[in-house]
DNA sequence: ACATGCGATATTTTCGAAAGCAATACGTCT
DNA sequence: AGACGTATTGCTTTCGAAAATATCGCATGT
C-alpha cells in the first residue's frame, strides 16, 4: 500500500501525524478540488471512479471520501446510485455565491476593523504589497503570462482577502469565506485568462480603497466597497458568460 | 450484501433512484448526525470504528464516507491518522454558531419579506399554529412528556423556522440555516430534556411576535425579533451549562 | 528513579474483489 | 411495427481483509 518510507529509521517518538503526515484521501481532496476549480472537468461531467483511479493513481476508498467531502461544498454532487458529478455552473448559482460571499465577508470585515491590532493592519499592508507587486510584475509581460504567474496571482489575492477578515474572530465565518472563494473561483478563473476585454476597471485601486477605508476604520464605506468589488466582478463575468455563450450551464 | 428486495418483483421499469433509494452511506450520516445532535455520544469522545460498525450494522465504508461529511458540518473532527471524535462544545463554539445563525437568517428573512406570496403566509400561519398546538399539548401534561412529544416539538419547532426564511431565494442561505440549526440543536436539547428553570420566558409569545412582524412585512423589527429570540436562548444555555458545570467542555 | 528504545496490540486507512443497480441492447409477443 | 419484458454490460456501492500507523506496556541502561 503506502510504500514511501518503509525502509527508514523510525525517528525516535516522533509519528508521522506530527510530521504532518497526510491520508491519501487528503491528497484526493485537494488534487479534485484543485482540478474542478480550475475547470480541467466540465460542469456537468460525471467523475466516473475508474477514470479519477488512473488520474490519480488511487483506489476507490480515498476517492470517494473526497468526493464526499467536495459534496458538501457544492464542488460536486451526487444522484443516489449514479455516482458524482462536477457541479454545474450558472449565472443564478454565481450569483447565489457571489451575494452569499458578500454577506459573509462583509460582517467578517466590520468585526475584523473592531479587533483588528497592529499585526493585523501589518499583514494587510503586506499583502497587499505583495499583490500589487505581483500584478504589475504581469502587467509588464502580458501576453506571455506564465501558468506560475497565475497562481501566483490567484494566491496573492486569496491572501490579501483572506488578511482583511482575518481578526474577525469567528473560525465559521472565515471557513465560509474560503469556501465560498473556492466557489466563486470557478467562475473567476476562465474570465482571468481568457481575453481580458481591456475593461475599464483599475482592480489594484480598488483593492487599494478597500484597504484605506479599512486601516482609517471606515468599516461601512470598507464593506461598500467590498461588495461592489465583488459585483463588479460577477457582473463582468456574467456578460462574457452570456456574450459568448462559452461557459453557460 | 444488501439483502432487502431480493426476490420481489422487479416492478417494471421503476428503478430504486426513483424510488427514493438510499444508500448505506446516507443511512449511517442521518443515524449518526441524530445520535450526535442527541448526545448519544459524549462531546469529545472518540468514534472508533469497530463501535460504529457494530451499533449500526454497517461496514467500514459507508461510516467513513458519513464521518466525512459530518466533519464538514463540524459535528465530527477529525485527526491524520488517529480516527475521528465528536465534536467538542464550548460555550465559544454555542455563540460563534449562534451569531453565525443570526447573521444567515435575518437576511433570509428580510429576503422572504420581499419576495414571500400567500403561500409563504400560508405555510407561516400554519406551521406556527401547529408548534403553538404542540407547545400546550406539553405542558398541559408537564412531567411525564414522552420522547414522541419531544420530538414533535422539535420538528413543528424546526418547521416554523424553516417557513420565515424559505422563500429567501437563496439554496445556500437555506442551507447554511438548516446546518447551524443542527449544530445549535446539540446546545439545546440538553437543556430542552433537563429541568427548565421556570424562567420567565414566553417562547410561544416571542414566536407569535417574530410572526407578527414578518406578516406585516417589518422586516428590520422582525430580524430584531429574531435575533434576540436566538440570543436569548443561547444566554440561558451558557448561564445553564457554567452553573452546573454539566456539559462544559 | 527516570528517560529511552523496543515490542505487542489496537485502530485507522487503504486496497481489490464481490455484490447490487442502472442503462442499454436485444428478443419476443401482440 | 410497437410495446413489453429480459439479458447484458458498465458502473456504483459495499464488504472484508491486508497494510500502515499510533499507542501502550515493558525492559534496559544511565
Amino acid at each position: 500500500m503506502r510504500t514511501g518510507n518503509v525502509g527508514q529509521p523510525k525517528s525516535g517518538t516522533i509519528s508521522a501525524a506530527q510530521n504532518g503526515a497526510e491520508t491519501l484521501a487528503e491528497v484526493a481532496y485537494r488534487r479534485l478540488r484543485e482540478d474542478i476549480v480550475h475547470n480541467v472537468f466540465t460542469p456537468g461531467q460525471p467523475l466516473r471512479l475508474e477514470l479519477l483511479k488512473q488520474r490519480y493513481g488511487l483506489s476507490f476508498s480515498p476517492l470517494r471520501e473526497a468526493l464526499n467531502r467536495l459534496q458538501m461544498e457544492r464542488l460536486v454532487v451526487t444522484a443516489a446510485l449514479r455516482g458524482f458529478s462536477v457541479a454545474p455552473v450558472s449565472i443564478e448559482e454565481m450569483w447565489d455565491a457571489t451575494e452569499t460571499r458578500i454577506l459573509i465577508e462583509c460582517e467578517a470585515l466590520k468585526r475584523s476593523i473592531r479587533n483588528g491590532d497592529d499585526d493585523w493592519e501589518a499583514a494587510i499592508v503586506s499583502t497587499f504589497h505583495a499583490l500589487d507587486l505581483q500584478v504589475r510584475r504581469m502587467e509588464r509581460r502580458a501576453g506571455e503570462l506564465s501558468s506560475d504567474d497565475v497562481a501566483a496571482l490567484e494566491s496573492r489575492h486569496k491572501e490579501f482577502h483572506h488578511a482583511l477578515i482575518a481578526y474577525c474572530g469567528s473560525r465559521r465565518l472565515i471557513d465560509l469565506a474560503n469556501q465560498l472563494y473556492t466557489e466563486t473561483q470557478r467562475y473567476r478563473l476562465p474570465t482571468l485568462t481568457g481575453e481580458n476585454p481591456a475593461t475599464s476597471r483599475d482592480i489594484p485601486r480598488e483593492h487599494r480603497e478597500i484597504m484605506d477605508a479599512t486601516l482609517a476604520r471606515r468599516s461601512d464605506e470598507a464593506a461598500e466597497l467590498l461588495a461592489a468589488h465583488y459585483r463588479k466582478t460577477s457582473e463582468l463575468i456574467e456578460s462574457s458568460m452570456s456574450g459568448d455563450g462559452a461557459a453557460v450551464a
